[in-house]
DNA sequence: GCGATCAGTT
DNA sequence: CACAACTGATCGC
């Protein structure tokens, strides 16, 4: 929750999402996105009162947020003081004091910032230098980098301060399954359940907050179901949206609130009230979106946790996770960096301890020499070329080559930014500092390729929730391995990107970034130990895997089917899709294809110019690049896609998928599993060459092998 | 009576 | 699991 004041230092004639106390006196207002949290104030009696006697006061905002707000009466009058600005549109705004008739202009440009509909980062520059506030936003690593407003030519813009959303920046929060991924695992658990007969439906347990349409534009676009709500009328404007919600109850999918929503749903009965349906009983499962993330070096990756009888908690995220968050602010590289949010258990200091050493600010006192400014600069074209060819070849660690090209590029690789905060750490003295900032950005990226070596230390935290799993979680390790190590390969790597840019969801927002790590519960020995195999890649177990994991299928099928009861309950209690999995599995291809088609234009059937430009409101827009990639990817997908088995198996075969992939990868990734678990084996680290080409030809000629999504991260 | 705040719930 | 919201109690204008 956002504890932002509303001013920035810079601009205090401003006020952003916060609209009480000292804020009634700015000269013009900005609502990032339509979350009550932000919008303090924004109805009272004071406010409005000076509104009235104001002419020039106006609110600034995204098309889509203007739209929702003045949906709600609430705050209806608003109406004649609101101007909707486009995204990615610099727009100049004449701030004028009405009583001394004082002027200065600002230029204030809307990025989208992948929260919710409508939801936007403000960039202002004026004469008190670049300033970023980035409101909440979800955006997977390298989303910066494709930003064009936020560099000048090829390089980042000389951002003086950034005003960034924490709210999941502490190491724990390391990983958070992307949105493909997490929305991939929904899409199968529902697709498993509503395939069993009419009368099996699905209530999703979102709250009221926007944020959750892009999901339910998927589900509806994926299985022909559209989705039931208390209301649309917010969305009356959007078509988009629109068209995949409904009013009416005898639906399959429902996100419909009722106060009693849990009680009702427990008692077989939807908070719209329906408990059957031409005289037959419903069937109801309960899938409640909630927040997961994995440290560092967990391994599990299920997006998908079975919490009950007929109960599931899945993955999902409006905000960026540890990682993204430094991805993201190590690119932009402001002199300051101010946080918006404290962390659930964290502290002020302990946040600025983490986001410091990477602003300017910060390394000067420790180093000149390493990153001076502007480093960071990577064209938005060029950073997915870049990507690609570096994951593919360069090696090893996703991550570094990452990390290598926003510095390196500029300035010389010598080193990486590791040095500098190791030295600034040490300087501040803070270990723990230490650990963290030195390797979020890198290891963000590489964490399972490379280094087995340097991990260890990050483990210790990640092990701490893993715990229950332990055994599994061994096992479990070794996926990720896999993982990293495929997308250090490359080929991983370069779908990622690509994937951001393409997820059918684009438009509403970016996504990306896959990773693995796994997670949660635990407890299932079998089941767990059929994740562990699952892996990708995890070598070893594969083969035995699918074997093993056939049978768990089956119960899984058994379980879908419904009752479960009986054998699966032991089993699947906990299953559930791996992010793994889900990105072999198709979802990834349809994100891909999607989105692809999304940014080609054909994403939604009738997404046109309008629609994208809508999109572009409601989160994002579709990145600039990613054509190249995006075809190769989609290529990708849709043999994958090909290869995938029938729907309705998905959960299954997600799993028996990670088990299948390939030979070929299981290969090296038994050797970057062992590295991970166990010592470092040099050779797992670096990729050959030869063995990236054998599994690009595997890929072209749609063979399974690892699931696209993977790549991102590393 | 309305609004803001806080605690508790989901 | 955290989040964004809602509910209800309390307090002040």
């Amino acid at each position: 929750m956002s504890r932002f004041g509303g001013r920035l230092r810079e601009y205090p004639q401003l006020s952003i999402d916060r609209f009480d106390y000292d804020n009634l006196r700015a000269r013009a207002y900005f609502l990032s996105h339509c979350h009550k949290d932000h919008m303090k104030g924004l109805r009272a009696p004071a406010l409005r009162r000076r509104l009235q006697s104001s002419l020039k006061v106006k609110l600034y905002c995204s098309p889509v947020t203007k739209e929702l707000l003045l949906t709600n009466s609430k705050y209806a009058f608003w109406e004649n003081h609101i101007v909707a600005l486009e995204v990615e549109t610099p727009t100049q705004i004449s701030l004028v004091d009405e009583t001394t008739g004082e002027k200065e202009d600002i230029e204030v440009t809307l990025l989208p910032a992948g929260h919710c509909p409508g939801s936007v980062m403000f960039l202002f520059q004026g004469e008190n230098g670049t300033v970023l506030y980035t409101g909440d936003f979800r955006l997977a690593k390298g989303e910066a980098a494709r930003m064009e407003l936020l560099h000048s030519g090829t390089s980042v813009k000389d951002i003086q301060s950034v005003y960034l959303d924490t709210t999941f920046c502490d190491p724990r929060f390391y990983h958070i399954p992307s949105r493909e991924e997490c929305l991939s695992g929904i899409l199968e658990l529902v697709r498993s359940w509503t395939t069993l007969s009419r009368y099996h439906v699905v209530w999703l347990n979102c709250k009221a907050a926007y944020g959750y349409e892009y999901l339910f534009i998927n589900l509806s676009e994926e299985l022909g179901i559209k989705v039931h709500v208390n209301k649309l009328d917010m969305f009356k404007n959007m078509p988009e949206i629109l068209y995949h919600i409904t009013t009416d109850r005898y639906t399959q999918i429902h996100a419909c609130r009722h106060p009693k929503d849990d009680d009702y749903v427990r008692g077989n009965r939807l908070p719209c009230g329906i408990t059957c349906q031409n005289g037959t009983p419903l069937h109801v499962i309960s899938i409640k979106p909630s927040t997961m993330w994995f440290g560092e070096r967990i391994k599990k990756t299920n997006v998908i946790v079975r919490t009950g009888e007929s109960t599931y908690r899945a993955c999902f995220s409006f905000h960026s996770s540890y990682s993204e968050i430094m991805d993201f602010l190590s690119y932009i590289r402001p002199v300051n960096v101010y946080p918006n949010v404290l962390p659930v258990g964290g502290s002020e200091d302990k946040v600025m301890e983490i986001l410091q050493p990477l602003c300017r600010s910060y390394k000067r006192n420790t180093e000149p020499r390493y990153k001076p400014l502007g480093t960071l600069k990577r064209a938005c074209k060029r950073n997915l070329s870049d990507t690609d060819e570096d994951e593919l070849f360069d090696t090893e660690l996703s991550a570094r080559p990452k990390i290598a090209k926003y510095q390196g590029e500029e300035s010389k690789p010598s080193q990486t930014a590791q040095p500098e905060n190791a030295e600034r750490n040490i300087n501040e003295s803070t270990e723990s500092y230490r650990a963290n900032t030195a390797y979020t950005s890198l290891k963000v990226d590489f964490v399972d390729c490379e280094e087995s070596n340097d991990d260890d230390d990050d483990d210790d935290d990640d092990d701490k929730e893993d715990d229950s799993e332990k055994n599994t979680a061994q096992v479990l390790s070794h996926e990720p391995d896999a993982n990293s190590i495929a997308s250090c390969n490359g080929i991983p790597s370069n779908q990622q990107e690509s994937n951001t840019d393409i997820p059918s969801w684009d438009m509403f927002f970016k996504c990306n970034k896959v990773d693995e790590s796994s997670e949660n519960e635990d407890n299932f020995p079998s089941s767990a130990d059929a994740g562990g195999s699952q892996s990708l890649f995890s070598d070893s177990d594969g083969v035995s895997d699918s074997t093993h994991i056939s049978s768990q299928n089956s119960s899984q099928s058994t379980h879908i089917s419904e009752q479960g009861s009986q054998g699966w309950d032991s089993q699947m209690d906990t299953v559930l899709i791996t992010s793994q999995e889900r990105n072999a599995a198709d979802f990834s291809c349809f994100s891909r294809g999607g989105s692809r088609t999304a940014l080609l234009s054909h994403d939604t059937p009738r997404d046109s110019q309008a629609d994208d430009s809508r999109w572009k409101l409601l989160g994002q827009n579709p990145s600039c690049a990613s054509d190249v990639i995006c075809d190769l990817k989609s290529e990708d997908c849709e043999k994958d896609a090909e290869a995938g088995t029938a729907p309705t198996q998905d959960l299954l075969v997600e799993i028996s998928d990670s088990s299948r992939t390939p030979d070929l990868e299981l290969k090296r990734d038994s050797q970057s599993s062992s590295d991970f678990e166990i010592p470092l084996t040099p050779d797992a680290e670096i990729p050959q060459r030869d063995k990236l080409h054998y599994l690009y030809k595997k890929l072209a000629a749609g063979e399974s092998i690892m699931r696209k999504n993977s790549p991102e991260k590393r």
